[in-house]
RNA sequence: CGGGGCAUGGCGCAGCCUGGUAGCGCAUCUGCUUUGGGAGCAGAGGGUCGCAGGUUCGAAUCCUGCUGCCCCGACCA
């Protein structure tokens, strides 16, 4: 491509708007540019890594076996109706209506739409198993769209699905897509991590996530220095450390006036956190009991996804209100505490370690001291109910947890039966009954990829992309082409002799200063760059500069090519 | 959804408080000079000041309503 051909729309100026540095330097080297709250127009630079990220995801799902089509962004209304997601989805659904009315939504993911492929197509277990994707535009009404192309409301992304007679089908599917994703991020050349999580709202049991490590990753994952372990916070098992202490006081009622926080907790009677008792009320999910108590330590945090877990809590988990609150206990949300409380009590793992600790007393203004399980209250129920904290045990036995920042790219479940029930796909089995069919669904964030690439690779100067998904793989900068036929021609055989050799070359024939070549090229972060002047003709030589390289180097100039191949399969 | 803020040439902003000929930087165009790290000088073009009402002799500026966008908030026991 020569770049008096194409469309370069970089600018000096850094956008408002733009927090993150991905978001910035997208608008910046004039991949993205903005139209409307989290949606974008990737421009031809920003295209074309796209595209690149689409084709290592192409080639990896078909030697995968995975076939590629396409399904309609528009769904009917009637089949997200007849899984129970018109209702469960929530308003991130985009819902629109036609002209007669009909509902219809614009699709977030499409589960419905494949399983009523599938469930039309697929009728013996012959045919089994097969594995459909696609890459495509969706559409999430994101409560608040933010960090460009990370976080934006319309996104391309690959999703497929697979549908397998049994389990161990299912295992196989799940297994052959984890090694997909694998050599997927490999290819691409990301420093990530495959974790466990969980799986949400999509539903079914087992889930692999997908994160690009950067510290501007909006999740947290949790990895262990001594196993492979790795999850994410959601579903990070908490195993406490120790054993109970014997209790040494009795309990006693301590006047807080003006407490309702672990802060003020902590200040007012001088204890430190980790001896406070956190109690939580939230709602529960049956008529008999529609407020459940749940106790961490006062220094850890309720994870909400394993709250939500518990049968009894009501889902999505939310906390009881003021006249909830009342209904159980004769104070206000801040003077909470077991000792007392005759409602459902769920306490954490390491909540129920704790000895003369510090509670509530279910009075406004008072607190109890001393208190101890088993003694003061009955023995704890016990759950993991809490994120875990950097240095928690390793669940695998071996090693601490840390935690570190990722953004998640992509996400493997096993669904199992839950839509192809709900949608009544089955198909014949050896013995002639209906097999209901198991599936499995798998997603790759194509534009998010392209924003954590950045995240993880850029410097002052601008982006650093990975060689695999850069827009072009090298540069050739002639420094006053337009006085010298010289360098003109020598930049253009150079241009030629790469392109022919199956290189995704940009000649940079723009009649621009240097400075202002250079820095486009290094916003914009190609790799490779050659540099050919009448300086250096002189000397029959070109230089050559990697974008992470501190110093150009100088090369005889008929080595351009093979030094080039010679990097390029470093 | 709650709170805060913004809306003025393509982009980034000032002007508004105290109403009176709409300005700056970047970008664009022309010319001359310059030429290995986002050049200099001279000149030019480009805005019914988000929309709709109101107050006023007169509104970017004051008032009302609307719309769009941005930011913060979902650990409170």
């Amino acid at each position: 491509m020569r770049a008096s051909e194409f469309f370069i729309g970089t600018t000096k100026e850094m956008p408002n708007d733009a927090e993150i540095i991905s978001h910035q330097l997208m608008m910046r080297a004039g991949f993205i540019r903005r139209l409307g709250s989290g949606l974008y127009t990737w421009m031809p630079v920003g295209l074309r890594v796209v595209r690149k990220i689409e084709a290592i995801v192409r080639e990896e799902m078909a030697a995968a076996g995975a076939l590629e089509l396409l399904m309609p962004a528009v769904q009917p209304a009637e089949l997200w109706q007849e899984s129970g997601r018109w209702d469960k989805y929530g308003p991130e659904l985009l819902r629109i209506s036609d002209r007669h009315d009909r509902d219809f939504c614009v699709g977030p993911t499409h589960e419905e739409v494949i399983t009523d492929i599938v469930r039309r197509e697929i009728r013996s277990y012959k045919q089994l198993p097969v594995n459909f994707y696609q890459i495509q535009t969706k559409f999430r009404d994101e409560i608040r769209p933010r960090f460009g192309a990370m976080r934006a409301r319309e996104f391309i992304m690959k999703d497929a699905y697979s549908f397998d007679i049994d389990e161990a089908g299912l295992q196989k599917s799940f297994d052959r897509m984890h090694a997909a994703y694998v050599r997927i991020f490999d290819r691409i050349g990301l420093d990530y991590r495959a974790v466990d999580a969980d799986s949400g709202s999509i539903g079914g049991a087992t889930s692999t996530e997908f994160h690009v490590l950067a510290d501007s990753g909006e999740d947290a994952v949790v990895y262990s220095t001594g196993s492979d372990y790795a999850a994410n916070m959601e579903k990070a098992a908490a195993i406490p450390t120790g054993e109970r202490a014997a209790a040494t006081r009795s309990m006693t009622r301590v006047e807080t006036p003006g407490v309702h926080t672990i802060d003020d907790l902590t200040n007012a009677v001088g204890q430190a956190a980790t001896q406070c008792l956190k109690t939580l009320l939230v709602k529960g999910a049956s008529e008999q009991a529609p407020v459940i108590a749940l106790c961490v330590r006062g220094d850890h945090e309720l994870n909400d996804i394993k709250a939500e877990n518990l049968p009894e809590v009501a889902e999505p988990l939310s906390f009881a209100d003021a006249t909830a609150i009342r209904s159980v206990a004769a104070c206000d949300a801040g003077s909470i505490g077991p000792v007392g409380l005759s409602i459902p009590l769920f306490v954490d793992a390491s909540a129920a370690l704790m000895a003369d600790f510090v509670c509530g007393a279910n009075e406004n203004n008072v607190h109890l001291g001393g208190v101890n399980w088993g003694r003061d209250l009955p023995e704890p129920e016990v759950r993991d109910l809490r994120n875990v904290v950097e240095g928690d045990p390793d669940p695998t036995g071996s090693g601490t947890l840390k935690i570190v920042r990722g953004i998640e790219v992509g996400h493997i479940f096993q669904l199992g039966t839950t839509y192809s029930e709900a949608l009544n796909a089955n198909v014949t089995d050896e013995g002639g009954r209906p097999q209901t069919l198991l599936m499995g669904c798998y997603g790759i964030g194509v534009t998010r990829v392209a924003a954590a690439a950045i995240e993880q690779n850029h410097d002052d100067k601008g982006i650093i992309w990975p060689e695999a998904i850069a827009p072009f793989e090298v540069v050739i900068s002639p420094i006053h082409a337009a006085k010298s036929d010289l360098v003109r021609e020598a930049a253009e055989n150079l241009y030629l002799e790469m392109k022919h050799a199956g290189i995704d070359v940009l000649l940079d024939d723009r009649p621009l200063r240097p400075g202002q070549m250079f820095a486009d090229m290094e916003l914009i972060g190609i790799p490779h760059r050659f540099v050919v002047s009448d300086k250096l003709l002189a000397a029959d030589q070109f230089e050559y500069k990697g974008r992470r390289d501190a110093d150009a180097t100088l090369i005889p100039r008929g080595d351009a090519l093979e030094q080039l191949l010679k990097l390029r399969a470093s």
